[in-house]
DNA sequence: TTGAAAGCGTTACCAC
DNA sequence: GTGGTAACGCTTTCAA
């Protein structure tokens, strides 16, 4: 049997009020007995009932807020889904949550929400935050403030007290270079890489972890290319037909968005002697591209499993008091047409 | 806020005993009234209470009965690890796990560890079963005493109350095809299939998935011969051998265990042509096959958190009344040396 | 600064 | 067959 509070309290010799004040750094306690009872506890090997916290806190729930840049990305359709599955799975242990989706990447309309936020009383704030100064120290703000944050799939500098929860891109783009090696063998390979944005930090990551296994372990790649299509397809149709007539190209590879517009131009261009095209994701387009044989595989990062585990992990921050982890990782799971 | 058990009481006008024996089926209650106090828990749309019904059940917590045949297989490492991992999860759900381990198949051992359990009074039974009428027989016994129980990671005929949780082998198999044939694209390819034993359900549905893609979308695939290893190394080494040198052999699908023993005679014959190699699963064995370049790639199954995912729907299901699904069919995740 | 007591939703036990 | 009450572990409020 594990123990409780009611022991500790016995142990100790005050009420369980106090133990409680101290466990929770509550303030209105002598602090010498707060540091005696707290010594008690960790002897004892005290650990809080979720069951039994979950309960009391009917009263005033846990507050989560959520932040997403998600209007017009259907990346986060399925993040959503997994945020609102968590929501619904902790529906009997007092969790609330208030998500905010915003279009496009501006600074101030994020900052803004977070104030809107933190004005609810949120006890946590989960957000996909712009790789911005300003919002760096809003961040660091928050914590400090006790709240707790979540980055969700893109990290930022200098945030130490908050937790990254989402893709590991490097290892991405190892996988797609991975996979090509595969696909190729030892033939000689010409690759066009289309990214994003190169102000992007996650879709970097990727180049590099891709570049990285073409050094080490695919020496007959070539990259011919790096374009950018900042994540639109009329854009990404327009390098990609470029990068396709300038090259002779045996593969493709999408890091970013775009990957509708890129292959219009492939089905233009190749007629008979078709890249092998890897990219990373699975939306709805993509599958359905997957499905047409159009694309040969994608990588993808588990996006419902990102939003269930911000839920998840805040849940059990809030009962159990530390975070079990600095970064949670996603698989990098590879889909073709036979296990979307 | 949610409808409570009081509040059904008062709307009722009964007491608060009342209504938790009426929605529990318990006995020693007037049958009228029960059905009158469910109709009505069913029209204020009544969900029960984890947490509170969590840290009511402290007194007698759940009991769940696990029994593997996992003694002396490593695919069984990583569904035990989800299986703790979960028990730690819910440690303060009041939930105790009674974990056997058995080695190899026999039908009265299986039998004999599921009584002992019933003798426990468990309120749940997880399992991997054998593919035998006295096991699904006794399952059924089970379910009829209201105790449920989980097939896990092999299915079995006639036993309609439990409820299954592992791989979807048939498409496990069209993984592996679809994957050669990215790996191959339009080149002749013969194939060699070793599987552990044809009596195994889940290796002929592998094996079924994958022709069916050969078939469909893979032209240009050959199945050279399907052999037997008994998921042994050493009479995998030597029907694999075989397959070599009696057969041009462009690819090896290995749908169970034994791959160590084949790659020893991939080896020793093929010495600078080597053959595409593709399997299920990723022990530790396998993972360092594919780190040293020895085998292509990988179909899992999600090992973890199948025994995550069992112990988490029987908490559910006693908590809410009904297990959500009757299948739950894992990803079938491609590992390759750069995302294992 | 501390203690006592009520309450969160559910179950179990003892009277009647 | 039914009601009342204590209990599970924790938080909060009110008094002292």
């Amino acid at each position: 049997m594990s123990v409780t509070i009611k022991q500790i309290a016995e142990y100790a010799g005050v009420s369980r009020g106090t133990v409680d004040r101290a466990l929770n750094n509550r303030d209105g306690i002598n602090p010498t007995v707060a540091k005696r009872i707290k010594k008690i506890a960790q002897e004892l090997g005290y650990t809080p009932n979720r069951a039994g916290k979950a309960l009391a806190s009917k009263k005033n729930p846990i507050q989560i807020g959520v932040i997403l840049n998600s209007i017009g990305n259907t990346f986060f359709d399925d993040v959503i889904k997994g945020i609102k599955f968590a929501q619904e799975e902790y529906r009997d242990f007092s969790l609330n949550v208030h998500l905010i989706e915003l279009k496009g990447y501006d600074v101030n309309k994020q900052l803004e929400k977070i104030d809107e936020l933190v004005e609810k009383n949120v006890n946590a704030i989960v957000l996909t935050p712009i790789n911005d100064e300003i919002i760096s120290s809003k961040i660091n703000e928050l914590t400090n403030n006790n709240i707790s944050v979540i980055k969700l799939n893109s990290d930022l500098e200098n945030t130490e007290d908050a937790v990254y929860i989402g893709c590991d891109y490097e290892k991405s783009g190892s996988t797609g270079a991975g996979l090509l090696r595969l696909f190729r063998k030892e033939n000689d390979t010409n690759i066009g890489i289309i990214t994003g944005s190169v102000k992007m930090l996650g879709h970097n990551q990727r180049i590099r972890g891709f570049l990285n296994v073409c050094k080490k372990d695919f020496e007959n790649a070539n990259v011919v290319e790096i374009v950018e299509n900042n994540d639109d397809n009329d854009i990404s149709y327009e390098v990609t037909k470029q990068l396709l007539t300038e090259h002779k190209v045996d593969a493709l590879y999408f890091c970013a968005g775009g990957v509708i517009g890129g292959i219009k131009a492939v089905d233009e261009i190749c007629k008979d002697n078709r890249p092998i095209i890897i990219c990373c994701d699975d939306t709805p387009e993509i599958k359905e591209l997957l499905i047409q044989d159009k694309i040969n595989a994608t990588v993808c990062q588990q996006p419902f499993n990102q939003g269930y585990e911000s839920i998840k992990s805040i849940f059990n921050k809030l009962m159990v008091g530390e975070f079990n982890f600095k970064e949670l990782y996603m698989q990098n799971e590879i889909k073709i047409k036979y296990n979307i």
